[in-house]
RNA sequence: CGCGGGAUGGAGCAGUUCGGUAGCUCGUCGGGCUCAUAACCCGAAGGUCGUAGGUUCAAAUCCUUCUCCCGCAACCA
C-alpha cells in the first residue's frame, strides 16, 4: 500500500485577490505535492479560503455587498488563480463550508465541556470610534494607532483557552521534534517570544461583530477566526468530536502545513495546543516560508506595487512564472521579485539552457535520423558521465526536496541539461554525420542526449508541469521511468519551440 | 543590554556544523563551434569574505567590540 503524504497551504483569507506573493504559497505546495506523488505517495493536498472575521464583514459593508456575498466572489477569484497556476490541490475548501461550521462548533463545546475553554473577561484598551481593542505595543504615544485619538480601558465577556496548561507540552514537543518548525530560525523566534516567558490564555470569542460562526450555547459570541480557520485541516477530512471518519484515520496528523512566515505563531503554539485539547497528534512539520518582496520592499496597495499573478501569466506564460517563484526565492530569507530578473531567467535558464538543447537536439535527430532513433551501442568512454549524471539525479533531488530546498532540487535538473549542452560539444555530432563509418556512433550520441532529456523531464513535472509535458510531447514517448534506459526506441515528433525568448527592448 | 537571522568579486547566492589553497549562476572581456531560439562550449579579469581586536602554524569559518539591514515581540488576520 502507498504511504499517504497530508500537504496543507495556510487557507487564504478572502479579504482581497492575491498577489503574486499569496500566490507563490499554493505552487511551492503544489510543486511538493506533485513531487511526492512522483515519487509514489498517496498525497492528498488540501488548501481554501479563510473567510470570516470583523475585517471582512467591514469590506463587505463597504462594498454594500452581504459577507457572504464578498467571500463568493473573492473565494471564486482565488480558486480562479489557483487553477491559472495549475495547482492539483484535491480539495478547496472554505470556512463558510456547512459541516466545517458545524464540526468547529462541537469542537468549541468540546474544550469547553472539557475545561479548556471558560467564561471570562477580556481587558483591553479600546479606541470607541475605531471599534478596536488594541495592545499596550500597538499604541502610538499612548493613542490610538489608527485615529490618534485617547483609548480607554473596556472589559467584555469573552471565552478563553487555556494555552498555558499546554505550554509545558508544546514545549517539550518542540524540542524532541527539530522538524516540527522550520525553518530553525523561527523555532527560536517562537520559544524565546511566546513560549519561555510563559503563554496567557487565549481569548477565543468575539462579541463585537457577528460575522463568524456562533458559539452554539452562548449565541452573542461568535468563534475566533483562527480558532475557526486552523480546524480547517481536520474538518475537511473528516474529523468529529463524536467520531472520525476512515479517511480522517488515515491522513491525520498532517505531514507539512505550508504557510507564510507571519503566521507561525498561529500554527506551531496555538494550533498545537487545540490539538492537544482535541487529544489529536500534531502535524509532522509547519514550514514558514519566506516572502515574495518588490525591490522597494513589501507589496502592498499603498505603495502601489502590486503584481498579479495572473498579469503575469499572460505574458510570460504559467511556467515561466512557476519557474521563477520556486526557483527565485531562497529556503529562509526573501526573495526579490522585478520584471527584469523575470525575463532574465527566462532567457537564460528556460530559452537558453533548456529550450534551445531539446529544440537543437530533436532537430539533429530529424536532420540525421527522420525522427527514428535507437541505441545502436558504439559507446565511448565519456558517455558513463552523463549516464552517470542522469542517474543519480533521484539521490540528489530527494535530499533537496527534503529539506523544502527547492530551487536548490531544480539547479539540480538544470545540472543535467547544461551537462547535455557539453556532451554535445564533446561530441559534436555534426562532424560525425560527415563520416558514414560514424553512423552507429552518431545514433548513440543523439540517444544519450535524447534519453537524458526525457529522464529529466520526468523530474520536471512537479515544478514545470506543462513543460515537461510538451517535452515528453515532442519526444513522443510515454516511458516515465527516472532512470536512464538502454533500449527505448523513439520516433519523434518535430521540435516545437518550449520558451519564446523575451525581447528586452520591447519591453 | 528583549529575542532571532543576516552582511562573501558588478548583481544574486553557496561555503561557517568538525578552522587548512574562496565556489556557483548571471554580467563583463577574449577564444572556439555552427546541430540549435544571436543559442551552445572553453578561457580570463574581478573578492584583504561588514568593522576593530583576539586565539592559532593556519580564520569567511572559533571568541570579543562596534556598524548597518531584516524578522519576531501575543489576542488584526
Amino acid at each position: 500500500m502507498k504511504e499517504k503524504y497530508y500537504i496543507t497551504t495556510a487557507i487564504a483569507y478572502t479579504s482581497g485577490k492575491p498577489h503574486i506573493g499569496n500566490t507563490y504559497e499554493i505552487v511551492l505546495a503544489d510543486s511538493i505535492a506533485r513531487y511526492k506523488r512522483l515519487k509514489g505517495f498517496d498525497v492528498y493536498f488540501q488548501t481554501g479560503t479563510d473567510e470570516h472575521g470583523e475585517k471582512i464583514q467591514i469590506k463587505a459593508k463597504d462594498k454594500g455587498l452581504s459577507p457572504k456575498e464578498f467571500v463568493d466572489d473573492i473565494a471564486n477569484e482565488i480558486k480562479n488563480i489557483w487553477d491559472i497556476m495549475n495547482t492539483s490541490y484535491d480539495k478547496f475548501v472554505r470556512t463558510t463550508d456547512e459541516n466545517h461550521e458545524k464540526i468547529v462548533q462541537k469542537i468549541f463545546k468540546k474544550m469547553y465541556d472539557k475545561g479548556d475553554i471558560y467564561l471570562g473577561e477580556y481587558q483591553g484598551l479600546y479606541c470607541t470610534p475605531c471599534e478596536s481593542f488594541w495592545t499596550e505595543s500597538q499604541l502610538v504615544d499612548g493613542k490610538c494607532p489608527d485615529c490618534g485619538r485617547e483609548v480607554e480601558l473596556k472589559k467584555e465577556d469573552a471565552y478563553f483557552f487555556k494555552l498555558s496548561k499546554y505550554q509545558d507540552k508544546l514545549i517539550e514537543y518542540i524540542e524532541t521534534h527539530p522538524e516540527f518548525i522550520k525553518p530553525e530560525s523561527r523555532k527560536n523566534e517562537m520559544i524565546n517570544n511566546f513560549l519561555k516567558p510563559g503563554l496567557q490564555d487565549l481569548c477565543v470569542s468575539r462579541t463585537s461583530f457577528d460575522w463568524g460562526i456562533p458559539v452554539d450555547f452562548d449565541s452573542k459570541h461568535v468563534v475566533y477566526v483562527w480558532l475557526d480557520a486552523l480546524n480547517n485541516y481536520i474538518t475537511n477530512i473528516g474529523y468529529n468530536p463524536d467520531g472520525s471518519t476512515e479517511e480522517f484515520h488515515k491522513l491525520w496528523p498532517a505531514d507539512l502545513h505550508l504557510i507564510g512566515k507571519d503566521i507561525i505563531r498561529f500554527h506551531t503554539i496555538y494550533w498545537p495546543c487545540f490539538l492537544m485539547s482535541l487529544d489529536l497528534p500534531l502535524p509532522k512539520q509547519v514550514f514558514g516560508h519566506p516572502w515574495l518582496i518588490m525591490s522597494d520592499g513589501k507589496m502592498s496597495k499603498s505603495k502601489g506595487n502590486v503584481i498579479y499573478a495572473d498579469d503575469l501569466v499572460k505574458e510570460f506564460g504559467v511556467d515561466a512564472v512557476r519557474y521563477y517563484v520556486l526557483h527565485e526565492i531562497p529556503y529562509a530569507s526573501d526573495g526579490v521579485f522585478t520584471k527584469d530578473l523575470l525575463i532574465e531567467r527566462i532567457n537564460g535558464d528556460l530559452v537558453n539552457i533548456l529550450g534551445n538543447l531539446v529544440n537543437r537536439t530533436i532537430s539533429m535527430a530529424q536532420k540525421y535520423f527522420n525522427g527514428h532513433l535507437e541505441n545502436k551501442q558504439v559507446c565511448e568512454e565519456l558517455d558513463n558521465n552523463i549516464i552517470e549524471i542522469v542517474n543519480n539525479l533521484e539521490d540528489k533531488l530527494e535530499i533537496k526536496m527534503n529539506d523544502l530546498e527547492i530551487g536548490a532540487a531544480i539547479d539540480e535538473i538544470f545540472e543535467v541539461f547544461r551537462r547535455c549542452n557539453k556532451y554535445i560539444d564533446e561530441t559534436t555530432p555534426w562532424i560525425l554525420a560527415k563520416d558514414d563509418t560514424k553512423k552507429d556512433r552518431l545514433e548513440t550520441v543523439i540517444y544519450n542526449i535524447i534519453e537524458a532529456i526525457r529522464a529529466s523531464a520526468v523530474f520536471l513535472e512537479p515544478f514545470l508541469p506543462d513543460t515537461s509535458f510538451n517535452i515528453l510531447t515532442q519526444l513522443n514517448i510515454t516511458d516515465k521511468s527516472i532512470k536512464f534506459k538502454d533500449k527505448n526506441v523513439y520516433e519523434l515528433n518535430d521540435p516545437v519551440i518550449l520558451f519564446q525568448r523575451i525581447d528586452v527592448d520591447k519591453e
